[in-house]
DNA sequence: CCAACGATTAACT
DNA sequence: GTTAATCGTTGGT
């Protein structure tokens, strides 16, 4: 992908705070028999089990979060309210149950199997690109998410993420994380690419 | 065993 | 702004 190179699973062996910044306008792909999508990162949240009530980690590992307490660089994918999936990079050290949800990106390559996989987004305007992958829902559709990728390695096999050739500073926004109760809902835990129309329309929930 | 609910979305009014 | 859709996971009986 032009203008991304690649990088070592060291980039997630970090604190998820340092992590959760940097992968804005980094590149994340996914590839199946249907076809490969890639996106380009406007959108994350940090995770950070058991000092994060709004964690899925919270309360210790379970079957279903057990790949968030494993090795960063790979992908915590879970099922909820009954239809979406969504996805977390996993960040830090094996034990450390901490990780980045992707919330949103800008479809840059694959926009083709993306829209028939979308098919709900596409009547959003006549002209203007659909929203693919606005919302952590939207985006695991876009890419063809299903939970047999949960556990998946950015590092080999189907996935694949690279970072910025030019190291940009890009535009930061900070702010409380989307659909977290609680004290942890006022956590400044989400980060955007400030003004990026593909960034999430929902607001905090606090 | 069972009831409640969720790191949401899209279609309503 | 409000709400139905929809089911795996969780935690309490």
């Amino acid at each position: 992908m032009d203008g991304f190179i690649p990088v070592s699973r060291v980039f997630f062996e970090r604190n998820v705070f340092d992590v959760a910044p940097t992968l804005l306008g980094c590149y994340l792909e996914r590839s199946d028999s249907s076809g490969t999508v890639g996106i380009r990162i406007t959108e994350v949240e940090a995770y950070a089990g058991e000092r994060d009530p709004g964690a899925h980690a919270y309360r210790g590992q379970t079957a279903r979060n057990a790949t968030m307490f494993g090795a960063a660089g790979h992908v915590y994918c879970y099922f909820t309210y009954g239809l979406h999936h969504a996805i977390n990079l996993v960040t830090n050290r094996v034990g450390v149950p901490y990780g980045c949800l992707i919330r949103a990106g800008e479809v840059i390559r694959g926009e083709g199997v993306a829209r028939v996989r979308r098919e709900s987004a596409r009547r959003v305007h006549p002209v203007l690109p659909p929203d693919l992958a606005r919302g952590p829902g939207s985006l695991a559709q876009a890419l063809g998410v299903t939970l047999l990728d949960n556990g998946a390695d950015l590092f080999g096999g189907n996935w694949r993420f690279l970072v910025p050739e030019q190291q940009t500073a890009l535009p930061v926004t900070i702010g409380p994380r989307v659909g977290v109760r609680g004290v942890a809902g006022t956590f400044p835990w989400r980060y955007w690419i400030s003004g990026d129309p593909t960034v999430s329309r929902y607001r905090s929930s606090i």
